[in-house]
DNA sequence: AACATATGTGAATAATTGCTGACTAATCGA
DNA sequence: TCGATTAGTCAGCAATTATTCACATATGTT
């Protein structure tokens, strides 16, 4: 469901310079369109303007208006779309994978060679 | 870097036939270019080819040669890219959440009012 | 060998998309 | 109020892209 809303995410990201917006807003928590357009020489702030207002209507930030000035945010929530469609893709690889390391590791216990390990 | 075999993935999931191809491929393990053409009625079987081609290069998917017949499967390593991208762009948004989570546990605590969460 | 099947490639076309320049709207400072 | 600043929108052009048709290649069948 909601093929259209996920469709204009996957088209929001396929630009590099919309990447890049998003890389910048990233870095710092919020910029305004100046901010951004200024980081650019070989794009203008037309475009910027436009790019905007793709990555807003997917959903992938949010704009705060303050006075004449409007800052931008990464909102994450639209995101999960694509991670959710990646990890279902290579759900099946992913099964194949566990398997392999289940066995693995049984592998090795066998061998008596076990070890612990942890992620924080 | 890897600036270049980033658009690739970016651009190759942008289009939704192609995401509908990728996930026909990842439901069954492995499918023949006309298997995959024949399950569209709206886009000719060259469009197609032309697809996988896209797909291939940009390391989404790969190919497996037998007879005549070209087996197409999904490959994992492409999409971590895009995962990548995704994660490290909500890094920030992430560590905030962290915090506010953080904080709100220490008043809890201050207030006595200590509760125990847990998430299969 | 002749023909059918499976699939890719190249040229041409149509649709989409990104960029710029000009214009508009809102706000601030003098 | 007038001019400067911030920022969006619209029209038009250039570049990209998706699709199809015709053709090429490899293999299997009769």
């Amino acid at each position: 469901m909601n093929r259209s809303e996920s469709d204009a995410v996957f088209a929001a990201l396929a630009d590099p310079t919309r990447r890049a917006i998003l890389s910048l807003i990233g870095e710092h928590r919020e910029l305004t369109a100046g901010e951004i357009a200024a980081r650019f020489d070989n794009v203008g702030r037309t475009a910027i303007s436009s790019h905007l207002r793709i990555l807003r209507l997917a959903g992938l930030i949010t704009e705060r208006r303050d006075k004449q000035f409007r800052h931008y945010s990464v909102t994450s929530s639209s995101a999960d779309a694509v991670v959710k469609f990646l990890t279902s893709l290579y759900q099946n690889s992913l099964d194949d994978l566990a398997t392999a390391v289940r066995q693995a590791s049984m592998d090795a216990k066998a061998l008596g060679a076990v070890s612990e390990e942890r992620s924080a």
